[in-house]
DNA sequence: ATACCTCGAGATCG
DNA sequence: CTCGAGGTAT
């Protein structure tokens, strides 16, 4: 083991020398190599932590740290954001730094009855059969376990990360604690292992070890935790590994992700690869021949689900042939070849203690439900929201019923109807639930937008105390001016205090003018607790200690941070300020649009209806509501106020990037190396681009990185120009004229010009 | 909608 | 020790 491990280390120095010593190696190659020796670290380090014995001497380790960090000095566009240099001094931070998966983490598409399997399995036999394949398919079907999706990282045979599942395009690294769970090697057993594979898993904590587990935390007097899922996603949560290896952790594969070099051409045959590697599989699984099989497996396991090792949350039925899987691809959000089969939700039964309404940013009047607390697939649910009048309506619940309660889709909880047997023996009798007329939080008459719309709303969107307190809180979001300090409680505390009587905020015209005097005296109401236990209500004071006979009352370190933050607003982008107003259809991706086109929020306030629509990805709708909302004087006040006050309302002009993408619309798909994800949209909104996530013919250029996907497919069969990287770069710098090479002059090249110059060939991804 | 983690601040206690 | 805030997970 050691003797190897030295080999290893030997050939890397070696390569890594030349370069370190500054001379020309072509970028691909000096990449490789890089990283290479960036996992060499990493494994040293890993064996070091986690391990009894380590793999190489403390000299050994520093000579090849050195190494790396030299050749990052050298090349710092090679430093990525998981180096094992940008971790300090052994700590691992890289723990929950954000990482890109190579290949996306679909998710599945559920189905809740026999039906609409039916249907949907139905649904791809006949589209295999139109690409010439044949029904009946053979089905791969296995439990989908309730637990925490992972993805798993192994160069070479070697673990070099594992992350969580995040969007399904970027996750977070939770290496140092994958590492501490015996189920996931280190090393890959056997010996033939590509060069770079992803396999995706599912982290649990087995039934019989949760019982044990929460034993143990009562014995400890901790509280137990409320179900195996919650405790397995707090134990990856942990800083430290070693609390993680407290726990009891288990993990079992169904999947790839990436995959370079794997030779295996069905699901079945890729999950005995998995097993030769050492890696755990579930014992469940099975291929089957007819759907009628896959029916009993369902039964089956219906009847058995709580008989197993481990909590399930449904059956998945995936397409076992690989050739059939990519034939029949991936929607925007889920692959074509795979379902996902849940069981009918649990339903309890609890009272509805009453029927309250909630006033949101956009003074839409929503009731919800109030419950007596109850377990339900495993969480305590005390509300539910019951969306408008007519849903109540059409439930047929009364304040006071029994009701039965569920999670829909395993999250939300739903509100399913009355028990109507026992609604006369309530007591209080049951009353009908009757929708507010008056805004429960302004007194201002409750009226539909328009007429026959079902929403209600609260027109007093000027002043009315929850709004403008959904509004502040929104401002300060992390979309918007993320303004830290300014969470749920401090924005009750700026626009609904218990005491003074007159807010501090009216209006969040006034945001940025307040000052700590404002915020004196400001009380809020809170539970009351003695030792956990809730006693009742008590008045506490929000940004300012609590004063004493010898202590003066001040301003808390909170309440500075939250000025500091708000002076740092003030030089927010453009487009986080127009978020910030909270317009009507105006999010994150309207703004951007806005903000790059137009480069100011004068320019936007004098546009015309039309000339807004005209902007791309901005259209007719939220065209009409920016004239709008600049159209009452109380919004403009906003603004005028804000840029008083300093906010930045304008997005330099920057000569030094010239915008050379103007009317251009740009896919970035699979990973570079010099951009994330965002930089790369970044640079091609700030030069006047659009940046898309999908392919079409209207695309103009797609630029494919490592392990592009469907994506790169997509661009080939439409005939788009498709570019690497670099170039990819020279768009940026120049324009269409720097990729299209000597084009005819100065004619707009048409979408289906192939310059086989432009073009680069990638390997069919998995 | 809820559970769990981390962090920092401030209250509480000996 | 407890709480709010901010983050993640399903």
């Amino acid at each position: 083991m050691v003797s190897e491990a030295k080999e290893v280390q030997e050939s890397i120095v070696n390569q890594v020398f030349p370069e370190a010593a500054g001379q020309d190696v072509p970028p691909e190659q000096l990449r490789d190599e890089y990283e290479v020796l960036a996992d060499q670290v990493r494994k040293l380090r890993f064996a070091y932590y986690n391990e009894d014995s380590p793999l190489a001497s403390d000299a050994e380790f520093d000579r090849l740290y050195r190494r790396l960090e030299e050749l990052e000095a050298l090349h710092p566009e090679l430093v990525t954001n998981d180096s094992p240099t940008q971790e300090v001094g052994g700590e691992v931070s890289a723990a929950f730094t954000a990482v890109d998966h190579l290949v996306r983490m679909y998710s599945l598409e559920d189905v809740f009855s026999l039906d609409e399997l039916r249907t949907w399995v139905t649904r791809a036999e006949a589209s295999v059969e139109k690409i010439g394949g044949h029904a009946p398919l053979r089905w791969l079907t296995e439990l989908k376990i309730d637990g925490l999706a992972v993805n798993l990282l192994y160069r070479n045979g070697t673990l070099v990360r594992a992350a969580t599942r995040g969007d399904g395009t970027t996750g977070e690294d939770i290496t140092h604690n994958a590492l501490t769970i015996r189920e996931i090697p280190r090393q890959l057993a056997g010996t033939d292992h590509p060069a770079e594979v992803e396999i995706r898993g599912e982290i649990f904590i087995a039934s019989k070890a949760f019982a044990e587990l929460n034993e143990s935390m009562v014995e400890q007097g901790k509280a137990p935790f409320a179900n195996p899922r919650n405790a397995a996603a707090g134990s990856l949560r942990q800083k430290d590994p070693a609390e993680t290896a407290k726990r009891p952790l288990s993990m079992y594969v169904h999947g790839i992700g990436a995959k370079e070099g794997l030779q295996t051409l069905t699901q079945s045959e890729t999950y005995r690869q998995l097993q030769e590697w050492g890696l755990p599989t579930s014992p469940y699984f099975k291929v089957l021949d007819s759907y009628d099989e896959v029916l009993d497996f369902i039964a089956h396991y219906g009847t058995h689900r709580h008989d197993l090792t481990h909590e399930i949350d449904g059956i998945v039925v995936k397409v076992d042939d690989f050739a059939t899987q990519r034939a029949l691809g991936y929607t925007s959000r889920v692959p074509r070849w795979a379902v996902a089969y849940k069981y009918p939700p649990e339903e309890v039964h609890t009272k509805l203690l009453d029927i309250l309404v909630n006033v949101g940013r956009t003074g839409r009047v929503t009731p919800f439900g109030l419950m007596e607390p109850v377990k339900v697939s495993g969480s305590t649910v005390e509300m539910a929201t019951l969306h408008n009048q007519d849903v109540v309506r059409a439930k047929g619940v009364k304040i006071g019923d029994i009701v039965v309660l569920r999670k829909a889709g395993d999250v939300i909880p739903e509100i399913v109807g009355p028990v109507l047997a026992l609604r006369e023996q309530q007591q209080p009798p049951v009353r009908d639930f009757v929708m507010p007329t008056h805004c429960p939080s302004c007194g201002t008459e409750l009226a539909p937008a328009k007429e026959g719309d079902v929403d209600i709303r609260c027109p007093n969107a000027r002043s009315c105390p929850s709004q403008l307190r959904e509004r502040v809180f929104h401002l300060a979001g992390r979309g918007a001016f993320d303004i830290e300090a300014l969470g749920w409680e401090a924005a009750i505390a700026l626009t609904q205090p218990a005491e003074p009587a007159t807010p501090p905020l009216t209006n969040e015209a006034g945001i940025f003018h307040l000052t700590p005097e404002d915020l004196a005296g400001v009380l809020i109401e809170r539970d009351k607790k003695v030792k956990g236990e809730v006693t009742g209500r008590e008045l506490v004071p929000y940004f300012y200690s609590r004063g004493t006979a010898k202590k003066p009352s001040v301003p808390t370190a909170n309440t500075q941070k939250l000025f500091r933050e708000l002076e740092k607003a003030k030089s927010q982008p453009l487009w986080r300020v127009l978020v910030a107003l909270s317009i009507r259809h105006v999010g994150p991706t309207a703004s951007r649009a806005l903000a790059t086109a137009f480069r100011s929020m004068e320019a936007i306030r004098a546009a015309s209806e039309e000339q807004l629509a005209d902007v791309p990805g901005v259209g007719p709708i939220i065209g009409q509501a920016v004239k709008e909302w600049f159209d009452v004087d109380w919004h403009r006040e906003i603004v005028d106020s804000w840029a008083s006050a300093g906010v930045r309302m304008a997005d330099e002009t920057d000569e030094s990037t010239p915008r050379t993408l103007s009317g251009l619309t740009v896919v970035v798909t699979g990973s570079l190396t010099g951009y994330s994800r965002d930089e790369a949209k970044e640079a091609i909104i700030t030069r006047g681009g659009k940046a898309s996530g999908s392919v079409s013919k209207n695309t103009h250029y797609v630029v494919a990185g490592e392990n592009a996907g469907t994506k790169l497919e997509k661009a080939e069969q439409l005939g788009l120009r498709v570019l690497d990287e670099e170039g990819f770069t020279r768009l940026l710098a120049e324009g269409p004229a720097g990729v299209d090479g000597a084009a005819e002059g100065g004619e707009e090249a048409d979408d289906d010009n192939e310059d086989a110059g432009l073009r680069v060939e990638v390997d069919e991804p998995a």
